[in-house]
DNA sequence: CAGCCTCGTAAGCCGACGCTAACGTAAGAC
DNA sequence: GTCTTACGTTAGCGTCGGCTTACGAGGCTG
């Protein structure tokens, strides 16, 4: 189920900006935002989201917030679209067969 | 730059029901709709947007339209979230050696 | 032809989401 | 202690998105 929260929150482009530069590097919230035109709420926002998704880590340092992405995060998403694979491919099947039978 | 179009779309939790659902067999519009709640030109909306993703084909037979999923349309998704994979590991690694040197 | 089915689109309503501004809190630096 | 920096949270506003109702366009049947 957690790959419907991670598929919000990634729908958003800023989100998904954000989580590509912690791709990139661990951060801090204001370094983050220093980079882009919103603010910084609007980052810690975003960050909270992401974090509910599993996709990124917090870890204090000092009172800077050093935020981490978490590539197993993205598990999930992954075996859902697998799973959904092999089911497109079963019913495929299945339509042959049935152009099969009614010939 | 499809996998953004891809999120929006599955990021609904409507459109992905319509959607698993045409993963088990093509169905028509109204045939989709039969067992919702919502309303039919809920669901033509919905399917217009999966189209826009390329998750979704149309074909016309007779006065119907029948719907069938494209699997291809989530190799883009795929492809995005493989690329996180990779960097995402040399970030850590990257981090991992800094951690070294700085002891 | 008339009637019924299929479907897509437009208008409008309403709730959810993203953003900013403002506040309060905690951790160093001096 | 004081000041600064870094952060999270809240209230409020504007906007976007999903849903329904109502309409118009094609196809199939009698």
């Amino acid at each position: 189920m957690t790959y419907a929260s991670v598929l919000v929150a990634l729908a958003d482009p800023t989100r998904r900006a954000i989580f590509e530069s912690l791709r990139d590097r661990p951060q801090s919230v204001s370094g983050l935002a220093l980079g882009r035109t919103i603010s910084r709420p609007a980052v810690s926002q975003h960050l909270k989201v992401l974090a509910g998704a599993g996709l990124v880590k917090s870890e204090t340092r000092g009172a800077a917030n050093i935020y981490r992405a978490l590539p197993g995060g993205l598990q999930d998403l992954r075996d859902y679209l697998d799973t959904f694979w092999g089911d497109v491919l079963e019913a495929f099947a299945a339509e042959v067969a049935l152009q099969q039978e009614s010939k």
